[in-house]
DNA sequence: CTGAAAGCGCTTACAG
DNA sequence: CTGAAAGCGCTTACAG
């Protein structure tokens, strides 16, 4: 392994100004500058991160924080991050939730996160007060990616207006009887799912529409989990004329349940979801769109400014846009 | 942020007995043992991965190297990987390579990674011959992840046997017109497709079933490329009454391509993938199950045998199974 | 069982 | 513009 000793007594100058030369500092003459670089490129020389950290306090490498990497938004999310942190030359440390209940506490520890990484991006969930702390002991840069934090920046959509629109959407095409399949309740770490629950309430009760509380079900973000929502929804005495799913995915598992149950969508229920997943236009699906890579990218670019000094921006809104599909029309009844 | 300095003054010890006892190496007496674990408790103290890593040569961190994160097959994967690697006290660095087609050429650079990581894990790509060389040169623990290259240890499933299982299903049924959605034809650096398409050739050639070169067509291992595909195989005159999509998200566009002509699944068409993709039962897609995050585990479960010291196991194949569903019959024709 | 000292490979003031 | 030296925070022989 060739270190920046070898390439100093390849051109017989110090390593100090090896150093210099190779970050690209100046106060070095042209000159030796070149004959550095090419010494270094002809040796195959890369620094050691580990002692350029040591040294200077900067790893280079940005933690991503991430609920669940197999699923759509966050892979998506993570794809986005990637891209920018890679073109500035910055590593991803990836930390995964899913899974182990007790990553999520450790992976909060502030020593462990402010040793090992310049910046950290956490994905989809609201971190706790205790951690929101935590981060901000850090001392380094923190995005939130999805979700919105009091105090830290973030970069998300406004998810109760996304509510609103699908909510409306159905409201406006006829609908009284209007279930929704959301995140589990009773976790509130992630902000999506209680701001989306949020707007789907909200609209109900300015448009003088009476709530069931029981027409509110539980899909955990996944086909599955929203299939087996609509088994319960759709067998009801009372079932739902339409259901919100606060994700496409979710709202997929939907249609899969209406299917089994030998339910017409729209004929028998209309559908709508949150996210424009890739496969929301395969299922005709109407939902409301929102930029999901586009997401991640920003949150590592305002880190990355951050990191450089430049003035980072504040946090940012994304937009929103309801596609209607055919997923959704009038409920029968009313004709 | 505190050091081991710190620790040691605490209880009047040196770094170097500090340094043991917590790493857990014998030679502490319990007495001391237990003092210092209880002062580096109270005083929060983590050591520096960076100082760490300087000193041991060791950075307790994994490189995963995937084609696309976003992709579902990979996303399973970094999971089953990373709970691997998290419960080893491994942090998991990720290099994406989609996107720019430079990345790949720059993280092989083997210094670069050998400085930075005690092993490797290649996701779902076979490495070039320079690449395996590049790897071999690490000196670290490599292991591949659903491919196959000489010389390293690999993880994955028998390909072609997985398009054999898919392609003899069709034949059986009584298809002779059995067309094929794969990857792109170019690049054979994902060893699976190559495998795959083998499989289907092969299977058409043992049971004495022409073969068209144009019934093969490329889906990109997406939805979308799927689709395009089936809209061109099903548009021409001889469209086929099969088709074998090497992956079930290809197979579920190629049942959207179906649908937006017309066509009915299975009356009109067939379509076979492979995965048992999360969507796959949602479809009622016929396809070749293969463990996909086991994948992740094993791979994960190597390097760091191998890491420990532990005999590592050889390269090994996990088994596949035809799934069927409702998306194959025989053809109308022979009916 | 414990400690002093060297060393890992860089960067960073400080001089010049 | 360049270099000598200290230091980043650990681990690792080497002594004892």
């Amino acid at each position: 392994m060739t270190s920046i000793k070898d390439v100093a007594r390849e051109v017989a100058l110090s390593t100090a100004t090896v150093s210099r030369a190779l970050r690209g500092l100046r106060g070095v003459s042209d000159e030796n500058r070149t004959k550095i670089t090419e010494a270094a490129q002809r040796l195959g020389y890369v620094p050691s991160p580990s002692a350029v950290g040591l040294a200077s306090g900067h790893t280079h490498t940005v933690a991503v924080i991430v609920p669940h990497v197999a699923r759509w938004f966050f892979g998506e999310v993570v794809q986005g991050a990637e891209e920018v942190l890679r073109a500035a030359g910055y590593d991803l440390l990836l930390y995964n939730l899913a899974g182990e209940p007790a990553a999520r506490h450790r992976v909060f520890q502030t020593d462990l996160l402010s040793k090992r990484v310049d910046a950290v991006l956490v994905l989809g969930l609201r971190p706790s007060l205790p951690e929101q702390s935590r981060l901000a002991e850090l001392g380094r840069p923190v995005a939130i990616v999805g979700a919105v934090a009091n105090g830290l920046y973030s970069v998300s959509i406004d998810d109760e207006r996304a509510a609103r629109l699908a909510t409306c959407h159905l409201v406006d095409l006829g609908h009284r009887r209007i279930g929704y399949v959301g995140g589990s309740l009773d976790t509130l770490d992630f902000i999506a799912p209680s701001a989306r629950l949020a707007g789907y309430r909200a609209v109900l009760r300015e448009r003088g529409i009476r709530h069931y509380r029981d027409l509110e079900d539980v899909g955990d973000f996944s086909v599955t989990g929203g299939r087996d929502a609509a088994l319960r929804l759709l067998t009801r005495s009372d079932r739902p004329t339409a259901i919100f799913a606060a994700s496409d995915e979710m709202a997929i598992g939907v249609l899969r349940g209406a299917r089994e149950l030998g339910l017409g969508v729209p004929e028998d229920l209309s559908v709508v979801g949150i996210d424009d997943h890739e496969l929301a236009a395969f299922f005709d699906l109407t939902t409301v769109a929102q930029p999901v890579r586009e997401q991640g990218r920003r949150g590592a670019e305002r880190v990355l400014a951050e990191l450089t000094g430049v003035r980072p921006p504040d946090s940012e809104v994304l937009p929103v846009e309801l596609i209607v599909r055919t997923s959704t029309a009038s409920p029968r009844d009313e004709g």
